[in-house]
DNA sequence: TTTTAACCTTAGTCTTTTCTAAAACACTCT
DNA sequence: AGAGTGTTTTAGAAAAGACTAAGGTTAAAA
């Protein structure tokens, strides 16, 4: 369907510039307007654990391969082309994810890990499988949603407000975890802080501390802490 | 457990020394006594697709790894530390294709393609999960034996005995059969010959020609035929 | 024993992906 | 505007794997 088939380094960056685009900003209902957003060459070292000249690098070939757009000293943004692809290894990541967590009961925060060895090597005709099997799953068991084939992606709540933004006192659906902390997710998966349940803000410590919540319509049971850095990573409706 | 992770071209390289040996010297019941079994530069070559330089090459960087005894012009073969390794991938790939077919329903002929696409990338403890899921299966959809996580061989039978070696009018029972031609495959599922079916062979043609059998206890069929090549890649009990 | 055919290895190159060290750039603060 | 700080890029090198071309080895035929 395209070119030369790309090599796994090569689709792990496009997927990381990806998920870094996602984060950084909306990419909520349809695709962004103008072009995919711009990601900066430390980011992607960051988020590849690789050096900042390893990026650079790849991102001069990547341009050359019309999958980014490079411009020095600007970063990079996936082409057209670029996001083709890197849709289709994050569907690859995200069946996987909720294939092995439903079908082999693999615990979700080990998911993300296995998922990731395997999302390369996936093949088309296997990928239609599992998510046939599945009942062609919209969203995975962190909340992500699953792209389709066509590069369609599920459509998420525009607010893309973090559990930490929620004033005290007020309650929120949980809409997404992370999915590559494995500890945290073990604790919040533990108290039941898990996608689509309802929580209420109690209150948070002075300055960055804890955030207190409780499960809606759960009086009894002490509030959970959630430090600042995971209550962040968690977006809310 | 052991020094620094192979490549995945190591892993395949070690797969094909040990599954080139195991088709060339009966492999049976417990491990031969002596070292394994050499193989040449050509046929790993051959094997892998790559060339005879690239063979050789490769075979000196795995004997630097301990990986195999090679001599110069001699061929390499696994040393106990190569044959452990080897018999975790070939593990690997027949869980895979065990699991593919009997859990996501994908074709036998087709398994092996996806199982070889996946195999190095299985983690240990996903591993041990399709197992279990499989109720920890000693054979393969082909009747390939599928080495226990200590390198221990479910036994098949001594004879290594091809189909095409049985006489005339003389019946047989399908022990395994080739996992890596799509084609005969289907053929195969088609007329019935799997393994564990027994069949009585008809006649064959003049020289090379087709081998006819027949499914045991079906008279009324005609008798199927097989090329030499084919029955020749069939072992029978 | 010589010849020959088949097979194997050496030598040298290429591509991909990574690194470190050092230079270039961008941006902020005064 | 200039200095300084941090990010980015260039430069050069290395490791893994693969290739072609050319030379060496083995062993079977003559």
């Amino acid at each position: 369907m395209m070119g030369e088939r790309a090599s796994r380094a090569v689709l792990a960056y496009l997927k990381a510039l990806y998920l870094l685009a996602e984060e950084s900003s909306g990419s909520g209902v349809g695709a962004p307007p103008g072009l995919a957003q711009r990601v900066s060459t430390s980011a992607i070292a960051a988020r590849m654990g690789v050096s900042a000249p390893s990026a650079t690098n790849m991102l001069k070939r990547l341009a050359a391969r019309d999958l980014v757009t490079y411009e020095p000293y600007k970063g990079g943004s996936l082409t057209q082309k670029g996001r083709e692809v890197a849709l289709e290894i994050v569907r690859h990541h995200r069946l996987l994810e909720t294939y092995l967590v439903g079908a082999l009961g693999v615990p979700w925060d080990e998911a993300h890990a296995e998922a990731e060895a395997l999302e390369g090597d996936l093949s088309e005709t296997l990928e239609e499988r599992i998510s046939a099997a599945l009942g062609d799953p919209q969203f995975d068991p962190h909340g992500h949603p699953i792209p389709a084939k066509n590069g369609a992606m599920p459509k998420t709540s525009r607010s893309r407000r973090s559990l930490w933004d929620v004033g005290d006192g007020e309650a929120a659906l949980i809409e997404q975890v992370p999915d590559s902390h494995p500890d945290a997710l073990r604790y919040l998966a533990e108290v039941g802080v898990l996608p689509r349940a309802s929580v209420t803000v109690e209150s948070r410590g002075p300055i960055g501390g804890p955030l207190f919540v409780r499960i809606k319509d759960d009086k009894e049971t002490a509030p959970m802490a959630l430090s600042k850095e995971i209550a962040e990573a968690i977006w809310v409706q």
